[in-house]
RNA sequence: GGAGAGGUUCCCGAGUGGCCAAAGGGAUCAGACUGUAAAUCUGCCGGCGAAGCCUUCGGAGGUUCGAAUCCUCCCCUCUCCA
């Protein structure tokens, strides 16, 4: 049953290419109760999944929810082949076994967003490995080099006179075959797919297929507020955090930056999210109180609602209140790390992985950010004496059972 | 193929023989103030149980009492010319 919801589809996109046939291929859907083939590609190279991700899942999501055939299509033949992009380091080239490996963490992560019964996962290797010399010259007939050259980044480096290997510029093509082979009605990307999933249009009519509609998201922007969220910046919430992190980290963006949030991860009604930012503009909402929705909402989305209410729970506990969560790790103090039925706190920082060396012990002592059941620990030099049984609290947020 | 510029600690960037574990800025981290917001202020910011020692300035050698700094070769990046 196709019951399709044109707003919902349309919310936090960037551009939809083009809207009319977008409208018309919905449309027909729905009254022929024939859903839309919705592709989306991912790279098997990077199996961490973040918030950033799931911008694109929850259209995705959208979606499936509303009736149409998602396909979940891992990129696996051209990450065996390794992509030698940019001028950064040579993309190391996967292994099956590694492909195959990747495939299964995503699976783990994406069916925390997408549903698991209705998500078709397809690989790319399944067409494209079977390909002749013949098929793939036949490929690079149906496109050109002008066109190539208008992606941005190819005609950047074109003009400057940097250096585009040939296989870089058969990665679009790859990709828009892609949607030929998987007869897509839809394809969505982040923006900066765009020129690839326009690609993707040209080689569906060359191929005599109906072109695809194309959809691109906005980056999600990270918690530091400024570049687009990744794991290298560390400015990510990672979809596998147990909730009191993604909840805290929710909570640590700039007020600025929460209804960008929102937006584009989550399905508060658009006028709803208006609304809020007005009542905190003329101060009769506090916008912590809004952010607090934002976190338990994003918390709701990869765990439940009991789990989310919990963790708003925990952190007023923890921030607000000064006290400690209920649940803390344990670390019992190996026998043969102490001396004289003493330890060095410094050491028992590194060893209980609160800190990674001596050297950064001694800061987060010296800077005063680390308490033993709650009182200041004063001196690197400052030992415990054994038996230990207590709470280590490092900064504002870490806190660790210690037993010995 | 020719001419020139350059590769410095997580990032940007100063440093042209000892005073250099290397200015300054940014990021991270910790502290203050808060609402774990922003802004601001403070401290720390290679490793070592720290006196001192060890490893670091593209790589390998060399000169020197002493090298990020000088020499040789190599690798890489950029600019201009062909």
């Amino acid at each position: 049953m196709i019951k399709n919801d044109f707003t919902l589809l349309k919310r936090g996109t960037e551009e939809i290419i083009p809207l009319e046939d977008f409208m018309r291929k919905l449309d027909i859907s729905e009254k022929n109760n024939s859903p839309l083939t919705i592709k989306a590609g991912f790279d098997p190279t990077a199996p961490d999944i973040h918030l950033g991700h799931t911008v694109l899942l929850r259209k995705m999501k959208h979606f499936q929810d509303m009736g149409h055939r998602v396909v979940f299509l891992i990129g696996d033949f051209t990450g065996m082949i390794g992509d030698p992009s940019g001028k950064s380091e040579t993309r190391n080239r996967l292994t099956r076994e590694q492909v195959m490996e990747n495939a299964e963490t995503y699976k783990r992560q994406f069916f925390k967003i997408l549903d698991r019964e209705k998500t078709v996962v397809d690989f790319n290797s399944r067409w494209c490995a079977g390909m002749t010399f013949t098929d793939v010259l036949e490929l690079t007939a149906k496109y050109n080099v002008a066109r190539m050259l208008e992606r941005d980044d190819f005609s950047e480096r074109y003009r400057t006179g940097k250096s585009i290997s040939m296989l870089e510029f058969m990665y679009p093509l790859v990709q828009g075959y892609d949607s030929v082979a998987l007869k897509a009605d839809v394809e969505l990307g982040g923006t900066d797919q765009k020129f690839n999933l326009l690609v993707g249009r040209d080689l569906q009519k060359e191929y005599g297929q109906e072109p695809q509609v194309i959809i691109t998201m906005p980056l999600l922007v990270g918690l530091d507020g400024v570049n687009k969220m990744s794991k290298s910046l560390n400015n990510y919430v990672g979809i596998d955090e147990p909730p009191r992190e993604i909840f805290g980290k929710i909570m640590s963006i700039s007020d600025e930056l929460m209804y960008h949030y929102f937006e584009i991860v989550t399905d508060i009604p658009m006028d709803e999210v208006r609304s809020m930012k007005e009542s905190v503009a003329s101060g009769a909402l506090h916008p912590k109180e809004a952010k607090v929705r934002l976190a338990k909402e994003i918390c709701a989305q990869f765990y439940d609602r009991d789990t989310a209410d919990r963790a708003e729970a925990e952190f007023t506990k923890i921030f607000v209140n000064r006290d400690r969560p209920d649940i803390i790790d344990e670390f019992h103090v190996p026998v043969g790390e102490t001396k004289d039925g003493r330890i060095w706190g410094v050491k028992l920082l590194v060893i209980a992985g609160l800190a990674k060396t001596n050297g950064e012990a001694r800061r987060l002592i010296s800077g005063g950010g680390v308490t033993f059941n709650s009182s200041k620990i004063e001196s690197e030099d400052f030992e415990f004496i054994l038996p230990l049984d207590g709470i280590m609290k490092v900064g504002k947020r870490r806190f660790l059972k210690i037993i010995g």
